[in-house]
Order: structure tokens, then C-alpha cells, then sequence
DNA sequence: GCGACAG
DNA sequence: ATCTTGTCGC
């Protein structure tokens, strides 16, 4: 096989992120008293292959709960803005048992509706599984900024941009689903300690999946 | 045609 | 995301 990574067609893949992308929903079916967990999602690579990992955290004590991480060759290709048909596939195996889950709030590592058709990989994941996803990016994508902190998309705020003072890093808090803008940046900040700017969950989500896959490298 | 472009 | 040495700064 001279391509291994597969071809994805643009088109349908386009048709059906705007399909999926009407099954967001953007209100909270949840009080915040109700979750007792914060979840974080993210993959890193050895080559081909793909390491995810789930770091699941109690809410708010953020106290660690469990990690699970699992590996398997990826076979699509990274293209902006169809990220999800690349990271997908992992996410749905670490995460299938918790379908439809209400006291479990997952961040996911990029955006969510801050997306050309609405429907980033956090947003992608929670209609597919049904749960409460908070997408949560390194970089702009999309969308238009209202103000210094906030970003709309078809004239509706979606994100909130957090900036750490010194430097001029930043990290973008998008609603995934089954969530309000509101909600998902109470529950996000609350997530955030000291100076690392990156909410729990996913930083070590982001160390775990980082050297396992280094330890796949060598 | 030109520029933008998560991980 | 990953490839990579030394180096600037708290």
C-alpha cells in the first residue's frame, strides 16, 4: 500500500458536519451541583500511531479519579477544520461506556462551536455520544471577536478567550454540547490552577498521552 | 485568485 | 501533532 492514510471525501464529510451540527444542543440539562466529574480528552502520536488518553477528575475538588488510555493506528489524515474524522474513532472507544452521561463534564482538546460549520471535534464527540462536552484550544480558529474576550459565531457568543497576563498565550473555551457558554466557562476556570493555563483534566490528559506515545517512539 | 487553517 | 540544542527567565 503506497497511502495508508485513506482519502477523505470533502464534500460528504462538509454535508455531514453541517447534518450533526443541528443536534448541538447549547443549554446545560444539568444544575452545576450535579457533576461530580471533569473529564479530559487528548492524543498525541508515535508515527501512525495514535495514543488518547481520558483523565477523569472529581468535580470540584479535582481530586484524580482515573486514567485510561488507549492506542491503534490512525489512518486519516490531519486537515484543518475536519480534525474530529481523524481523532474521532479513539475517542468513541475511550468514552463509549459513558454515553448520555449527566454528571460528568468532558474537555476536549480543540474547539467546539467555534468552527467554519460548527461542529469542531468537542462538538463532534458530544452528539455523537451524547455527553456534555467544553472544547478547549491552544489557536484561533473561527469565528468573529467580540470585545478583547469573546467570539461569536453567526452573530451568537460561542467562546471565551482566556489570556495569561505576562506572555501572550491564549486558550479558547468553546461550547462542545449539551452546555451553555456560561456553564462551560464557570466549570472550565474552575478547572484552571495556578499559573498553567490549561484546565486540569486536560493537561494531564496532555502529559499522560505525550509519553506514552514517546515510550511507543523508542 | 488570495489568504487562513484546531491537532 | 512531531522533529530538535541551547538558551532566556522565573
Amino acid at each position: 500500500m503506497k497511502r495508508q492514510l485513506k482519502k477523505i471525501n470533502r464534500s460528504k464529510a462538509i454535508y455531514a458536519q453541517r447534518l450533526l451540527s443541528r443536534r448541538v444542543s447549547t443549554s446545560s440539562p444539568f444544575k452545576e451541583r450535579e457533576i461530580k466529574y471533569v473529564a479530559g480528552l487528548d492524543v498525541s502520536y508515535a508515527g501512525n500511531v495514535g495514543v488518547a488518553a481520558l483523565v477523569i477528575m472529581k468535580y470540584p475538588s479535582l481530586k484524580l479519579h482515573s486514567i485510561k488510555v488507549l492506542s491503534d493506528i490512525v489512518s486519516i489524515p490531519y486537515i484543518p477544520t475536519f480534525l474530529a474524522y481523524r481523532e474521532i474513532p479513539l475517542y468513541v472507544k475511550l468514552c463509549f461506556s459513558f454515553r448520555s452521561r449527566r454528571d460528568i463534564v468532558f474537555l476536549v482538546d480543540g474547539h467546539g462551536l467555534t468552527h467554519p460549520r460548527k461542529l469542531g471535534i468537542a462538538s463532534h464527540l458530544g452528539v455523537v455520544l451524547d455527553l456534555i462536552t467544553i472544547g478547549v484550544a491552544k489557536k484561533f480558529l473561527y469565528g468573529t471577536y467580540i470585545g478583547k474576550e469573546y467570539i461569536a459565531v453567526d452573530g451568537v457568543p460561542v467562546a471565551k478567550v482566556i489570556s495569561s497576563s505576562p506572555d501572550d498565550r491564549k486558550i479558547f473555551i468553546s461550547i462542545g454540547n449539551n452546555i451553555s457558554l456560561q456553564n462551560a466557562i464557570k466549570i472550565a476556570e474552575k478547572c484552571i490552577v495556578r499559573k498553567s493555563l490549561l484546565p486540569e483534566p486536560i493537561r494531564i490528559a496532555d502529559d499522560v498521552s505525550r509519553r506514552v506515545a514517546r515510550k511507543i517512539r523508542r
